[in-house]
RNA sequence: GGAGAAAUGGCAGAGUGGUCGAAUGCGGCAGUCUUGAAAACUGUUGAGGGUCACACCUCCGGGGGUUCGAAUCCCUCUUUCUCCGCCA
């Protein structure tokens, strides 16, 4: 969420900002600022009214002490008159706030400057690309049949159990997909980051303070007898740790890594590119999450960035990175890189994993706070990256190791999963 | 699931109708002392709104009510703890 004194100050800025989003700003912003306007209009009135009303009190309380209830009783007509007043005030009060803050909800954070204009992941801008892409042997399979050659991952056994989107991993599949959780979460504490076992569902507040309710309703499944959703990511539950929470400068900067399953219901995604692991409604993600001192927020992004290169390097896996341009950079994000690794099997490039700096927006939301320099509480920055999401590394893998004699398992994954090939 | 107790500032913990935004301790910050640090001592220190700055207003888990006046009384919701039951 936006903080009002910012888009007061900045209108045109953040009008331009959200223009690369393809979204013309102009007039809910206006909006903004007259509710806004009004509101503190109201609040001052209000305010007069109750300390008029506070003095009165005093008085009334003296008199009484000094047996004078007669006078007493007459200053009790004015605050009487003062009640009902302050009673129709608040309540408009209260309606201002609400449209404000409902509005507010609905404004997507500023781009970063550098962030493109552009509406699809089209006009994503590839900035770096690493690794060869294998050649594969004659007939090479994508990772559904290879799956199915080796029995791995079994799509029917899930589709049976619970639905579409929910595969079943076993044997050396569920070994490889483990070693690979342990791998990841090894490196990440190897940087510094914390390891946490965090909810799978997480209330409404929650969801609310990292910006998937009230906009992203739909993606979560809903738990409606307890009213609790189950996480689309880690960053849900890793990043409300910090709400409510008013941090000391020098806590700074924090950074917790986690392994969760995700849910995502996925509504209206279909064929081709939805096959295999494509995309699931449950798959199994380690997450990077930090919480940062706005100076520092973009060189931790870029650490962030480094951290999960150094990762596909040790994989082996060809990779690129994209910066998302306006349109395709989520919700709360200022500034969103993607990294996708090349499926050959498929000859298409997968995502699996996005970097983001939300800089104020969510803990804006979160009122995650700490205490600066000049004793003044100010908003942290919040981050977070996929590092990394399983399933798609799984596929490449699969995909790029693939050789006649069955599947070689990266170097640095063997002492991980204790085989060296799956075949 | 049944019975009872509780929710107060960064944390712990007093406070049962006005003088309470709130004792005290810890923590934080500043200073004295010290070559430096620690200890000790002194001072300072809740949040939000509002204002050029003051004034002023709001906030004692959330919501509602009683009262001229509520942290304090009433209703309700939520959460936590204790005991019993069940249980990986």
């Amino acid at each position: 969420m936006l903080q009002v004194p910012f888009i007061r100050e900045n209108k045109d800025l953040v009008i331009a900002g959200l223009a690369k989003r393809n979204i013309d700003a102009a007039s809910m912003i206006q909006d903004v600022i007259s509710f806004d306007e009004d509101r503190r209009r109201i609040q001052t009135e209000l305010d007069s009214l109750l300390a008029e009303s506070n003095t009165l009190s005093k008085e009334i309380g003296n008199l009484y002490k000094s047996g004078e209830a007669q006078k007493a009783n007459l200053l009790k007509e004015r605050t009487g008159q003062i009640k009902e007043t302050t009673k129709a005030l608040n309540e408009s009060l209260n309606n201002k706030i609400e449209a404000l803050t409902e509005l507010l909800y609905k404004i997507p954070n500023v781009p970063n400057e550098i962030v493109s204009q552009g509406s699809t992941e089209d006009d994503n801008e590839e900035v770096y690309k690493e690794g060869n892409i294998p050649v594969l042997p004659e007939n090479a399979l994508p990772h559904w049949e290879l799956a199915k050659k080796y029995d791995i991952i079994d799509f029917e056994l899930g589709n049976k159990i619970t639905g579409a989107g929910f595969p079943v991993y076993k044997g050396k599949g569920a070994k490889l997909q483990r070693a690979l959780i342990t791998y990841f979460l090894d490196k990440n504490t190897e940087a510094g980051y914390t390891e946490y076992q965090l909810p799978l569902l997480v209330n409404e507040a929650s969801g609310f303070g990292t910006g998937q309710l009230p906009d992203k309703e739909g993606q979560m499944y809903h738990v409606t007898e307890d009213n609790l959703y189950l996480i689309p990511t880690a960053e849900v539950p890793g990043t409300n740790i910090f709400r409510d929470v008013l941090l000391n400068e020098s806590d700074l900067p924090i950074g917790i890594t986690g392994y969760t399953p995700c849910f995502r219901r996925e509504a209206g995604s279909y064929g081709a590119h939805v096959r295999g692991l494509n995309r699931l409604h449950q798959f199994d993600k380690v997450e990077i999450i930090r919480v940062e001192h706005p100076d520092n927020s973009y060189k931790a992004l870029d650490e962030m960035v480094e951290h999960v290169k150094g990762i596909l390097k040790e994989l082996k896996l060809p990779y690129r990175i994209l910066r998302l341009c306006g349109g395709d950079t989520s919700f709360a994000s200022a500034l969103t890189y993607d990294f996708e690794v090349f499926s050959t099997a498929q000859n298409r490039w997968l995502e699996i994993s996005s970097v983001s700096n939300f800089e104020t927006f969510q803990a804006n939301r979160l009122k995650l706070r700490f205490k600066n320099s000049d004793g003044k509480n100010e908003l942290a920055h919040t981050l977070n990256g996929s590092s990394l999401a399983l399933p798609r590394v799984l596929a490449g893998i699969l995909e790029n190791y693939q050789t006649k004699n069955g599947i070689v398992i990266p170097d640095v994954l063997q002492k991980y999963t204790g085989f060296s090939k799956i075949d």
